[in-house]
DNA sequence: TCTTTTTCGTTGCAAAAACAACATACTTAT
DNA sequence: ATAAGTATGTTGTTTTTGCAACGAAAAAGA
């Protein structure tokens, strides 16, 4: 477990919590590892979880097969990552995704159960962690909402302006930066990135925006 | 503060805690009540918030406008609800959006700090709470994922799809309900009304699925 | 510097969705 | 039972999007 830790005290779950602590953290929690090779999967749908994982090397996609055998990939884990603690609810019935490797993959395993029933005597930095998993869901949470109300314009060019005034708002400016170029915009909104970049340009040419790559400034109406 | 006892332990946070101890536990987290009247404003964009917050009476509405002045409903919160839990992160910036009293309201507010650090001593239901309110968002949050899967599908029809195949999934069954009317259904995935229902009616005609009212079945290929 | 690759805007066309309007079936209230 | 209201399906028109293809500009590499 020891070579794992200077992976985990990068992760959002261990932040602030020393090298010794998050040894007696992986004893405390009941950590377990598992390798997958590539193509393997780490669970199916179908499947109960009954525990939160960290990635600790690779890389993992959520996938899922709809009744028809359609495949959708939903997110792609890296390593550090945390995933399944939306599964961890008791009820919360099976998985209905694919967790597949697409790399020569290792997870770590963290008993669900330990980390919420909380132990201070034994375990003084259980409070710190139970407060960095909720922080991570959290903000999880927050940009999941945030980007359905970008989802949920029904055109592209109210996609792009409910997605642009909330950077605005985010950064505080009328003039700010984008993380995406056009393509990985167009992926994030799930639309076509040419006709984005025609609906970008339309907007510029109304006056409500400018733009010089991933630099934009908003106009009052 | 009593009175509030009978409706909070209907709520998903303190599912499992006695009378008592809710009522223990609401001077343990600091609460206190706020009452809003038809129209006010509980949080405007740009303020931070530093609470968890249940709506014990009345409605709000989760609203946000846009940089051009776009109104934009993003959700309601009825009684009984938890609203906050995603902003309490450290440094999770301001509010993005208006919560507005749209009914006379009342607001508890809860001490988020003292949530997460527990007092097991004092307050034997504590872990039970963290428990609660970790169940509720990581709930929140795998809903939020799938509706998101469905969203990003390009067409109606593939929206469609991916919705009823998960159904099926979560239901355990190729016939099913849905909680949804057409109008609501057509809401719930950001499409049109009757363009959803002339898509559903292609995919009958092609004998991909069948429905009467809310009823579906999915056939194999 | 020159070449290669990637990104971005632009256009035309075909497909799909939004919209509006209406007919029918179904519910609810009286 | 009847009338009013609501939900759903249907159709035709307009608008928007997706797609494919291409050239210019920018970036990356040799």
């Amino acid at each position: 477990m020891k070579k794992y830790v200077s992976l985990l005290k990068r992760t959002k779950l261990f932040s602030g919590v020393g090298d010794d602590d998050i040894l007696s953290m992986l004893n405390c929690l009941n950590a377990t590892v598992r390798e997958y090779s590539k193509g393997e999967y780490a669970f199916r749908q179908g499947e109960y979880i009954r525990n939160l994982m960290i990635l600790a090397a690779g890389r993992l996609h959520i996938q899922e097969e709809d009744y028809w055998g359609n495949l959708n990939i939903l997110n792609e884990i890296r390593p550090g990552e945390m995933f399944g603690e939306a599964y961890i609810v008791p009820n919360s019935g099976p998985l209905m995704d694919d967790v597949i490797a697409i790399e020569e993959s290792v997870v770590l395993f963290f008993d669900m159960e330990r980390i919420l029933t909380v132990c201070p005597s034994a375990c003084p930095f259980h409070t710190r962690l139970v407060k960095n998993i909720f922080y991570t869901i959290s903000d999880k949470n927050k940009s999941l909402v945030q980007k359905l109300s970008y989802m949920s314009q029904r055109s592209t060019r109210e996609k792009l302006l409910s997605y642009l005034s909330d950077e605005a708002k985010r950064q505080n400016s009328s003039s700010f930066s984008i993380p995406f170029n056009r393509q990985q915009l167009a992926d994030f909104l799930s639309v076509d990135r040419s006709a984005m970049s025609n609906e970008l340009c339309k907007l510029r040419d109304e006056g409500m925006l400018d733009f010089h790559k991933n630099d934009f400034t908003l106009y009052e109406g």
